[in-house]
DNA sequence: TTAGCCTTGAAA
DNA sequence: TTTCAAGGCTAA
């Protein structure tokens, strides 16, 4: 039993920093301590902080689920006998979210714990910002003078039986300019890829090429640059990131940064802040877990098959980029023979690299892995990708044991929403204001109009209110300069025709239907041009699109099935597969640097798959909303899932179907909403996240444009809230995958998919 | 404190 | 037996 009393939070806050300084004094930014964690006292910060803090801390009491695994508990993480870590801000983000377990104790069963953490540090990340955010927009700079040193004050609660401090707080800035070069994000690049920019000439089986390059160890340190030695913690670092990130857990050091907490690290400045570095190594996925407390020597970890899959996946991309520099070659070839390089340039369009789906072409690949098993990945029937595993029934299997993970409920029940409402508001604020400003605005804009407007304001608060998270993603749009936009926005009326409402007026355009309004160039006349082209560019995808669904129509999703897990994995593969194609010939998105590409993906992935299948049950006609159509078009009884956890998450997903039947969601604000998913520019490690965001302000600025002048002001506002539910029913899915593999295929059944990939690369934290 | 090299030892 | 990811050592 581990209680936090109000003493105890006394002493974690008035300990004192201890500060060393660097041997460099020119060079060194960072002050390190290994005792304490703030040199800030709590009255040193604003009232209104205080007492939020303190609702937070207040009566929080931890309790493990077993007091015989638990071995260890700090100030920042609860360390149990299975290696498993629970930092406080999965605590603080559970007393935020106002838990919904009874008498304010949470119950932990130790195979949800690392699951739970990747959920709530999230939330946690982009509670903090608010956090900032808030103060910094509220108290003019208080918050900004203990900036530094506020990630270690907020948390620094002890725990009765072990006092002592240790500070890990992966509260992070963004840091948005500096590259990230991951080595999983380059992983991915061929799978998504097929087109030129990383033709590589490489001989895998040639004896000359050198093992580490055979096995990608000449890729940069994801940290610093440098180069990589090999697996460390978790992926491929340098020596010199392993060492540190090492010494940092194991002395269990505290750093602070004196700037900005937005120091770039590379190879010649990663000594100048050991803050930033530490907290880099955290964000692209060093394990911290992967530090031995008993400092024992040699032998390996329980990471095995997540080195086993990068390794895999290493392997492929190798041979990728073989065949694809020979279809490159072929292609250049001729190229020549053509006057005027047609066939080059068609390579780039729509290249037959060794993934291209845009067709039924099957590619197999054998994949050869570390332990010599033949492996086939991305092939065709999928059955043999996972053929090899002897899977208890998915039903009957861990599934059963976790209940809907509470602290999702207590997310979507939490009432601090107020702490938000501001930004919400600035929403419909802008909402309004566009609305009034349309040229052709509707009649709901009129001054007799504007009450309903002030009500639709409470109306839209209360939406607000309903949720925590909801706020947190809305106030991802809320910096848009929406108005300004708009007054920028081109509006084309060359295009503008009298067939303009046909395409509203299908609820339920099929894919032939959307060709045809795309071979005629019909759109509603009010519809904005950015809209316009999000539809012109999905058509093509949508046309090939129907000749993959059919592929996949021999896929039969049984719940009641033992093999529901591998045959399940293998339709998401697939549709991974379809999403990843559909984003490359996006517009927009196929402009990106391909490793922006790979990061916003990852980001998104499950989202997008989400809002497609949503909005294959809004194309319904006649819905039933106790069934769910399949990607596969297999119609499911939602009755017919007997598993809870994922009987909730079907009903919740009906839910959000609902929602957009309710408000008549049509194609062209669906695409925007995939667009507005997937162009993220909080995703880290962007090369150019002005140009995300400002793609993300191109359609944004669109949609409200466009639903404004179709007469419904809030439907933007509407829309937008269901995309935390969506996320959230994402986050559920990735978890129950995740423990899927790991717990029921030891991290095989995923190992070498692009499913896999897209799951356990590094968390692409969201500030 | 850093970072390159060495030693260790469980898993493959 | 080999591999390789841990921790250890130590010059800078």
């Amino acid at each position: 039993m581990i209680t936090l009393s109000n003493q105890e939070q006394e002493i974690g806050k008035t300990q004192e920093a201890k500060s060393i300084s660097p041997p460099t004094p020119p060079l060194s930014s960072s002050s390190v301590s290994s005792l304490s964690s703030s040199p800030h006292s709590p009255s040193a910060k604003t009232p209104k902080i205080d007492k939020f803090k303190e609702e937070a801390y207040d009566n929080l009491k931890v309790e493990a689920a077993d007091p015989a695994t638990y071995s260890e508990c700090d100030n920042k993480f609860a360390r149990f006998s299975n290696g498993a870590y629970l930092s406080n801000a999965n605590f603080f983000a559970k007393k935020i979210f106002n838990s919904v377990v009874p008498n304010n104790q949470y119950n932990f069963h130790l195979s949800q714990l690392q699951h739970e953490q990747n959920f709530f540090n999230n939330q946690y990340h982009q509670f903090q910002n608010q956090l900032n955010r808030m103060t910094d927009h509220s108290f003019n700079g208080h918050h900004q003078a203990h900036k530094c040193s506020n990630s270690s004050s907020n948390l620094s609660y002890s725990y009765e039986h072990k006092p002592q401090i240790n500070n890990y707080n992966s509260v992070n800035t963004s840091t948005k300019s500096e590259a990230c070069q991951s080595s999983n994000f380059n992983e991915m690049i061929p799978l998504m890829n097929s087109g030129i920019q990383n033709v590589g000439v490489l001989d895998v089986d040639s004896p000359d090429v050198p093992l580490d390059v055979k096995l990608g160890f000449n890729e940069a340190c994801p940290v610093c640059g440098d180069k990589v030695s090999g697996f460390h913690y978790g992926l491929l670092t340098c020596e010199s990131c392993k060492g540190f990130f090492k010494r940092t857990v194991q002395n269990k050091k505290l750093y602070s940064c004196v700037d900005k907490q937005q120091c770039q690290i590379d190879k010649h400045q990663r000594k100048r802040c050991a803050y930033c570095r530490f907290q880099k190594c955290l964000q692209v996925g060093m394990k911290l877990e992967a530090v031995r407390e008993n400092r024992v020597r040699g032998g390996r970890n329980k990471f095995g098959p997540l080195y086993r899959r990068s390794r895999a996946l290493k392997q492929q991309i190798l041979k990728q980029q073989n065949e694809l520099n020979e279809n490159t070659v072929a292609a250049m070839a001729a190229a020549q023979t053509e006057p005027n390089g047609v066939m080059m340039q068609n390579f780039h369009q729509n290249p037959l690299g060794t993934l291209n789906l845009n067709n039924s072409q099957n590619t197999n690949l054998s994949v050869q892995t570390e332990n010599s098993k033949s492996m086939n990945i991305k092939s065709e029937p999928f059955e043999s990708t996972f053929k090899s595993h002897n899977a208890p029934s998915f039903l009957s299997h861990s599934y059963e044991q976790n209940s809907l993970n509470p602290a999702v409920v207590a997310a979507l029940n939490s009432a601090n929403g107020h702490l938000f409402l501001k930004n919400a508001s600035d929403i419909f604020n802008y909402s309004t204001m566009l609305n009034s400003n349309l040229p052709n605005a509707s009649p709901s804009s009129s001054p007799t109009s504007s009450m309903s407007s002030q009500s639709s304001i409470s109306q839209f608060q209360n939406l607000v209110n309903e949720s925590n998270v909801k706020s947190l993603i809305i106030n991802k749009f809320n910096n848009m300069h929406l108005l300004q936009n708009l007054v920028n926005a081109n509006r084309s009326a060359d295009k503008i025709d009298a067939c303009s409402n046909l395409m509203e007026m299908s609820p339920s355009p099929t894919s032939s239907s959307v060709c045809s309004l795309e071979n005629s160039g019909h759109y509603p006349n009010n519809m904005p041009d950015v809209l316009q082209k999000l539809i012109a560019s999905d058509i093509s995808y949508k046309c090939s699109e129907e000749s993959i669904i059919e592929s996949v129509r021999s896929f039969r999703v049984d719940f009641n099935s033992k093999d529901i897990a591998q045959i399940s994995c293998a339709l998401m593969e697939k549709w991974c597969f379809l999403m990843v194609d559909w984003a490359r010939q996006s517009i927009y998105f196929k402009e990106i640097k391909i490793d922006d590409q790979i990061k916003l993906l990852k980001n998104s992935w499950i989202d997008i798959l989400l809002l497609d299948l949503m909005w294959k049950q809004c194309k319904t006609e006649f819905i039933n909303y106790e069934s769910i159509i399949f990607i596969n078009d297999q119609t499911v009884r939602i009755n017919s899932i007997k598993n809870q956890q994922l009987n909730e998450i079907a009903r919740s997903f009906m839910r959000c179907v609902g929602h957009f039947k309710s408000v008549n969601l049509q194609y062209a604000e669906y695409l925007a909403l995939k667009y507005l998913v997937l162009f993220d520019p909080d995703v880290i490690g962007m090369s150019n996240p002005d140009h995300i965001e400002e793609v993300q302000q191109y359609v944004s600025t669109a949609f409200v444009e466009y639903t404004s002048s179709n007469g419904n002001q809030e439907k933007f506002a509407q829309l937008l809230l269901k995309l935390p539910d969506i996320k959230l029913i994402g986050v559920e899915i990735k978890q129950i995958l995740s423990v899927l593999d790991t717990e029921s295929f030891n991290g095989r059944l995923l190992e070498g998919c692009l499913l896999g990939e897209m799951l356990y690369g590094p968390s692409n934290i969201v500030t």
